[in-house]
RNA sequence: GUGGAUGUAGCUCAGUGGUAGAGCCCCGGAUUGUGGCUCCGGUGGUCGUGGGUUCGAUCCCCAUCAUCCACCCCA
């Protein structure tokens, strides 16, 4: 039926109505968090120079090779709508010297865009709420950064749902090494690779280690392994993050097979997961990434970050039904007059309300209809109280407030007494 | 990019080779100015789209589009 007729963007979602409480609870609680540690919001736009995905997240990563949306702009430049947040941040702490000799605690969020197959927790326009430091050499900050995630699960309710995994990748030396070394080995026993493993021997070797697949299992398992080639200065870091985190009681696993997509991590990587929203666990990821400045053409700066995913989170909240009722917006009172007089006075009197207690959350009915359909709205609005003016209230200089989720005889009042009564009556 | 499942009313879904039904929602009435419960009535669908088979297709066949789930990849 549908078919004719213009509809959205496959992979991209109408945020409706019934969500968008749940929606705004969340971010609220991000907002609150951000503020409370510190950390500055930064907005970026939307699209950029292709160039600069390709120079960050990698050229043979499957998110530049394929799954971005790029298109050519008037003049001929090559624009992409931007596959994920670091990449544009660090362009723009460059590129308005926040990074000149300073430290920065930023924040962003909102929708990214990747040409990949929708399904469950996974959308072509996505959104995720993103943090990245700059400055900061020390596992101080890594720690911070989980710190900072674990106390938002705590908040949300979700400690229990999902499990930290760590790993370290080491300098982007070690790992270049520790890559070469593994291309090596796999290439000796190329006979047991898979279809899969062999494309990735160019794209993304250390993925290979994290392969699904039984056959291949007693080879991987003797596999050099990345611990063992951490340089030392990075062994020392992991090894202080995790002393925090023991400090702090955070549990964590190590997953040596952890491995980030991005070419731009190094060191310290990790990620939050849960079981609960089948094969798209990952629900915040992030990691260091203290070789990416200079390679967008700044000077060498320490950086770490993270990004979560908002419909993993919303999903997550939604499954678990952990929205709190009282997040969820509701009217005090639904303003509603019978005739056209007492409409038109409902109308000014609903203003006139708004002005004296700006804390009042307060609909006047539109829209006309007998007396019974207008509180029959009433009712649907879910109002607490509805005020009703009638012929005989417009007359009189009155009002009728009706008690509409409660055992409660209907009031008058006069409409002098309702700026001092309505807050009584609200209360509790 | 690959594979599987599913497309019938706004929503959730029945259904049959002879051009469609329920529940919820919505609207009206029972109650000249009083909702939530109940009862009565009503609006609403070219059965995803395009072909084919057939006297006749919502049903069978093919194609196509969309949605969902999984693979891949990732937040």
């Amino acid at each position: 039926m549908l078919s004719k007729k213009i509809q959205a963007i496959r992979g991209m979602n109408d945020l409706l109505p019934e969500q968008s409480p749940l929606w705004q609870y969340f971010e609220g609680k991000v907002r609150d968090l951000m503020r409370r540690y510190g950390y500055a919001e930064i907005r970026t736009p939307i699209v950029e120079q292709t160039a600069l995905f390709a120079r960050s997240i990698g050229e043979v990563t499957d998110i530049v090779e394929k799954e971005m949306y790029t298109f050519e702009d008037r003049n001929g430049d090559s624009l992409t709508l931007r596959p994920e947040g670091t990449a544009s941040c660090v362009r723009a702490a460059m590129e308005h010297g926040l990074l000149h000799n300073q430290t920065q605690r930023l924040w962003y969020q909102g929708p990214m865009f990747r040409h990949e197959r929708p399904q469950k927790g996974r959308y072509r326009q996505f959104h995720q709420v993103g943090v990245e430091t700059f400055g900061f050499e020390g596992p101080d900050v890594d720690a911070e950064l989980i710190l900072l995630t674990a106390r938002l699960w705590q908040e949300l309710g979700l400690m229990e749902h999902v499990t930290l995994e760590l790993n370290s990748l080491g300098s982007l030396e070690a790992r270049a090494a520790y890559r070469e070394t593994l291309v090596a080995y796999f290439e000796e026993h190329h006979a047991l690779l898979d279809e899969d493993s062999r494309r990735r021997l160019t794209s993304n070797p250390l993925r290979i280690l994290d392969s699904k697949n039984p056959d291949m299992a007693a080879m991987l398992d003797a596999a050099p392994r990345l611990m063992d080639h951490l340089d030392a200065e990075s062994r020392d870091h992991f090894a202080a993050l995790t002393a925090i985190l023991d400090d702090a009681g955070i549990d964590y696993v190590i997953n040596p097979r952890l491995v980030r997509g991005l070419d731009y991590y190094s060191r310290s990587v990790f990620e939050w997961t849960t079981t609960a929203l089948g094969s798209q666990g990952t629900v915040c990821a992030g990691g260091r990434y203290d070789g990416l400045v200079e390679q967008l053409g700044g000077k060498p700066t320490p950086a770490v970050g993270f990004a979560m995913g908002i419909e993993r989170l919303i999903l997550l909240l939604e499954t678990l039904e952990l929205m709190p009722a009282a997040a969820r917006p509701s009217l005090d009172l639904y303003v509603l007059g019978m005739g056209e007089a007492a409409s038109r006075a409902a109308l000014l009197l609903g203003e006139e309300l708004r002005g004296a207690l700006p804390e009042l959350r307060l609909q006047v009915h539109c829209g006309g209809g007998s007396f019974k359909s207008q509180i029959k709205k009433a009712d649907k609005s879910g109002a607490r109280l509805a005020l009703l003016l009638g012929e005989d209230e417009l007359a009189e200089g009155r009002v009728t407030l009706k008690f509409l989720r409660e055992e409660c005889d209907q009031q008058s009042l006069s409409r002098e007494a309702l700026v001092s009564a309505l807050p009584e009556l609200l209360a509790d």
